[in-house]
DNA sequence: ATTATCTATAGATCTATAGATAATGC
DNA sequence: ATTATCTATAGATCTATAGATAATGC
């Protein structure tokens, strides 16, 4: 899928066996099995035998490809971050190409977020039973994708499409796009009886980019009822 | 702590216990235990008799006042979202009598964010741990939270004190509001490297309110450098 | 009698490994 | 010989309950 992420795998997680291509199959095959259980059952729910046998494996090989059942999640949670990278490179490159870069970015990555719905759930859910070693890792992931949207956003205000504003906001502005996409997924189950994504899509943008100035400035004092039980 | 969730309890999972009083008492025991548990280790790892030794109950005595596991998880995230409700009702009276009530509202609501840090986030993690049945209520607690942030603005926009804007869109804000909340907590352990809680604040109100308006309108077409590798 | 509580454990797991077996290459 | 794979199971849980015991009120 990604050489990252193989790298990453055969770096950071021991395996009995030799043959590194044999090994790069195996967790595959692992990972894909491991990532379907998870988003059915559960992390916790999920047993190894389930695993090996979903992966075509038997348990005692399953053990020669990982140390434990928390390397499985690990490999897991590295698998999607690196799709999901993959994915937000991806709309960097195609908003190159158009009028309105940040707008296509944010479209694109939405659209990502709501393929990878269940992924990105899965890990919102299961970091915390990681390894705190790994745990680590995988926040860093996290970070580093929001890093992406920094850059965008840097490069955009250095072209003088967006107002200059320092380096903290600007990266609260990075983070706050990751979240609302991610938002996306966990409260899809509300959203979506109300919006389309296109829908959520736009009204999103348009909230990101501050086109729908929310705070009306200082109306006329005349017009304003002042009573006790306002709201 | 709260009436309503006394109600609720009662009135959802079953007890052996006839003594209503009691079964609210001992159901308190029951969620405190938990919820300090569950924070330190999670659902899944919690096991029952460290509930009952927690609680300062026997195993066989636990089992009177709940059915099983997944009864005392409902309990600790229905404990949970009547303690979050309650404080922001209260940052939505506190709001009624200052000059900013919006800017008011979403300081206590972080504030709340703040403090129940590990409850939130609690919430986001084990959700999923919990019966179907269940899940659904937990999931229309969210709801009706993020409902009173969507009242305080249809206030506001009647008052006009926010502009014009239809009702759908009014709602999405109101749920950009909870989730930069949520936010605060499942990325604290990176935004708190760079911002206080004040700054947070701040900066978040001032990007809901669309004041600092990211996006500059058409800059002349001669101060634009166009590139091929913009970014 | 009724209610609440406790101890002891049935019954059912689950993870991870030891040791046997098969396949491959020198 | 070396590498990869498998079966069988050790060892350690964990949830939930049965049945005994204590406390309370008629």
């Amino acid at each position: 899928m990604n050489i990252t992420r193989n790298i990453n795998c055969l770096k950071d997680v021991p395996t009995q066996v030799k043959n590194k291509d044999l090994v790069a199959l195996r967790r595959r095959q692992i990972v894909d099995a491991a990532v379907e259980l998870f988003i059915a059952n559960g992390f916790h729910k999920t047993t190894t035998r389930q695993l090996a046998r979903a992966a075509g494996l038997s348990i005692g090989s399953l053990y020669e490809y990982v140390e434990s059942k928390e390397d499985i999640l690990y490999l897991v949670c590295d698998a999607i971050h690196a799709e999901v990278e993959q994915g937000v490179a991806q709309a960097l490159e195609r908003a190159q190409t158009v009028a309105n870069p940040l707008g296509e970015v944010i479209r694109e990555y939405f659209k990502v977020c709501h393929e990878m719905n269940d992924h990105i759930l899965l890990i919102y859910q299961e970091t915390q039973s990681l390894p705190s070693k790994w745990r680590k890792v995988v926040l860093e992931n996290e970070i580093r994708i929001t890093g992406l949207f920094t850059s965008v956003l840097m490069q955009l205000m250095e072209d003088g499409q967006l107002i200059q504003m320092d380096g903290n906001c600007l990266d609260l502005i990075a983070h706050n796009i990751t979240v609302l996409g991610h938002m996306w997924t966990f409260r899809r189950w509300f959203l979506a009886r109300h919006y389309t994504l296109d829908q959520y899509v736009d009204m999103q943008t348009a909230f990101i980019l501050g086109q729908q100035n929310v705070a009306v400035k200082r109306p006329p004092a005349s017009k304003r009822k002042i009573t006790k039980k306002e709201f």
